[in-house]
DNA sequence: ACCTGAACACCGTTCAAGT
DNA sequence: ACCTGAACACCGTTCAAGT
């Protein structure tokens, strides 16, 4: 009942999660199906008994990360001890961190070369949730008479550009900062005051 | 003399030439070295008389396209019929129209993944020259008492961020958007005055 | 159902050999 | 100098065959 060559059933998580511990230590590209079914012990082909093919695994890879994205960014918007404005910065901050934190598998979410399966209905509705968050959290901000009344959708897409902007940035090594929480809440604070004197 | 089968050293230029071509009809990943070579009408391991390996073949690639970018900022700047901040706010639509009209090549000036060889000194200098036109174009603004007196590399992270966050969130079909001069000139006209009422 | 090995058509890269 | 083919160690994916 141990030294079993079967994976009843539990092989679809175990591939995901060993994925994920692939990307963590050393990048999408390590992650091999042939690497990964070796390194569960599996023959190379077993992943396809559970996905069509690599892009379909790494895409339920990216939908896990947009999950917790999700709970990330909802978490702040429902903390009721602060001002509506003070959670929309803090909600960048956290998606700032959260990317940093889960560099290389922000890089799955978002970037688009990896994984052609991207367009499934389950991946946008998972990076859907996530930025709901944040235009749910704007029109909070609106309604109590923090933000000025452009449209949520248009308000939340300059936010998203802006952080997702920052995270990228600071992902790829091509800005280097010292402290990512300051430079985020620098950059909310101007934003909420503008750049013109 | 001309049926020959040497590249009498124009193999270099006609490698970047082509790559570049791949990638803007099929992306990135498309570039590989064997079908870059046989498209030429070269051996497979012609091109590695030239660049190191792969990684340093793209990254010439991706050096260029920062020359290309540099460019169309600086003819921003030295417009002199405009305020500095309606200078920077030109300088952003003109970024992301830039990163758009050419998608595929600007995902590989960003994108950490497909290149290695990034920290080469020729690379990370034609990025910063990219970024210091917006900096100067800052400085310039607050100089004229357009722009408020934070330090203006700080800003400039802020209007990068924002930029190429819209860019990437563009080009990988994460945000849809009617008009992309419009949505680049209603973010920087906010970031202008504000979020905050 | 789920797993297997063999096989196919690809890669990047190295290297001894040619002109 | 510059180019070549053969070879090595990898890929993703398919497929007939096993339990």
């Amino acid at each position: 009942m141990e030294g079993k060559t079967y994976h009843h059933g539990d092989l679809r998580s175990a591939l995901l999660t060993t994925a994920t511990e692939m990307i963590s230590e050393s990048g999408v590209d390590s992650v091999t199906i042939r690497a990964l079914a070796k390194r569960i012990g599996v023959s190379r082909t077993a992943p396809y008994r559970h996905f069509e093919d690599k892009g379909a695994l790494l895409t339920a890879v990216a939908i896990e990360g947009y999950e917790r994205l999700t709970t990330t960014m909802a978490n702040v918007r429902q903390d009721q001890t602060l001002d509506p404005f003070e959670r929309l910065s803090k909600m960048g901050e956290a998606y700032v961190l959260f990317a940093v934190e889960n560099a290389t598998h922000y890089r799955l979410m978002v970037e688009n070369s990896s994984v052609q399966s991207r367009s499934t209905p389950a991946f946008r509705e998972a990076a859907l949730n996530a930025r709901q968050e944040l235009i749910d959290m704007i029109k909070e901000g609106q309604e109590k008479g923090f933000v000025i009344d452009a449209p949520a959708q248009e308000i939340g897409n300059m936010l998203w550009s802006m952080t997702h902007g920052l995270a990228t940035l600071l992902i790829n090594g091509q800005l280097r900062v010292k402290n990512v929480e300051e430079t985020a809440k620098f950059m909310t604070a101007t934003m909420g005051n503008g750049l013109l004197k």
